[in-house]
DNA sequence: CTTATATACGGAGGGCTCCTCCGCTTATCA
DNA sequence: TGATAAGCGGAGGAGCCCTCCGTATATAAG
């Protein structure tokens, strides 16, 4: 599954027409989701991107190809501000800011939201890298909240990521945020050691 | 909106062959949604029931009616279980104790998670009945515990049912079971008044 | 029982989707 | 400056949801 563009083994480098379009695929692909939803056809990302349908499935195989290719990007910043946030924060804390600005980013980046999903439900092979991105952050954080006794030592990362994308599940509801951000300090509490 | 069959108040009463392929329609539904997937064509269903696509359609406006239809029914029975549960054990027990019946009854019926999905998302007016069924129980369930002090007092009852909708969301992945079971002790940890 | 008619029936087909296929065009390299 | 591999576009297949309408029939009236 190759998904991003890269210099890539072959004798020939790519055409530099080929690279260009990938990127505005990638680039309208974006801004479709973002103003249309992420249930806009795939035909119209050709057309707004001004190339033809076979080009838009020779750069991506199917529809979750492109999705997961788009978010991919955005996946990656919520990690790094994992990173981030353990570096400033007890661990404690870190995650939990972090948790809180998950509900955030998927409120701003709805198109996120159900890829996020395909990767809890198991879904496609084709958000296993994105997958392994996000699961990586919530590991490191859980792993030393509970470390360092801020969270039970049996706290699982799996299904802290479980919770956290099923509370953001319904995101279209009116007040699901503010309902999200109450279940994350709910179950904050309920990670905490048992006295 | 009607979607249950009922002796109604125009002048005549309905065919009987009308009634006969309405339940027809209903059954074949719920078979076909069981082994097929919540995504089976409303054509084939109108096959299997050896009807015709516009007979069905006539019985059901849209896809979301008959779903609705079907699972109506499934919700019902979680309603009544939490009934059954306020009277046989104390508050905060009834409402862990119906939260893990809550996860059995989707992994053996899985056709109800997309719709309770949809309620809580805030999706389809059509819904709505079923909606209120589910709610009125979280409701009472989650009124009892926090009147009885067995869970914090401001807990909010669309806050629990979105939680456990989204434990239950990702439920094709391997182990999603174990893990939404978990999540709630976790939550019911969370849930109760601190000291 | 016959007849009239409101009611219900089946399925062709319209418009949308995702995706495949293939003849034409063009960037690259010798 | 070609030769050619790589890339391009869009017609069209298959499947989906749903509408429409000519045909058939259960029911009520005579």
């Amino acid at each position: 599954m190759r998904v991003e563009a890269e210099p890539a083994e072959s004798g020939r480098k790519p055409r530099a027409d080929a690279q260009r379009n990938r990127e505005r695929l990638l680039e309208t692909a974006k801004a479709a989701f973002a103003d249309a939803g992420p249930e806009v056809s795939l035909d119209e990302i050709a057309r707004r991107a001004g190339v033809g349908i076979g080009t838009l499935y020779r750069h991506f195989p199917n529809r979750d190809a492109i999705v997961a290719a788009v978010y991919r990007r955005e996946v990656q910043q919520l990690a790094d501000a994992a990173t981030r946030l353990m570096d400033t924060l007890p661990p404690g804390e870190a995650l939990h800011q972090w948790m809180r600005l998950f509900v955030d980013y998927i409120a701003t980046k709805k198109v996120i939201a159900s890829a996020l999903g395909a990767i809890v439900g198991g879904a496609s092979e084709l958000y296993a890298s994105s997958g392994a991105l996000i699961i990586g952050a919530v590991e490191a954080l859980v792993g030393r909240a509970s470390a360092s006794g801020d969270i039970r030592a049996d706290a699982d990362p799996d299904d802290v990521l479980r919770a956290l994308v099923g509370f953001t599940y319904g995101n279209t509801s009116p007040g699901w945020e503010a309902s999200a951000l109450r279940l994350i300090d709910i179950l904050m509490d309920g990670l905490r050691p048992s006295p």
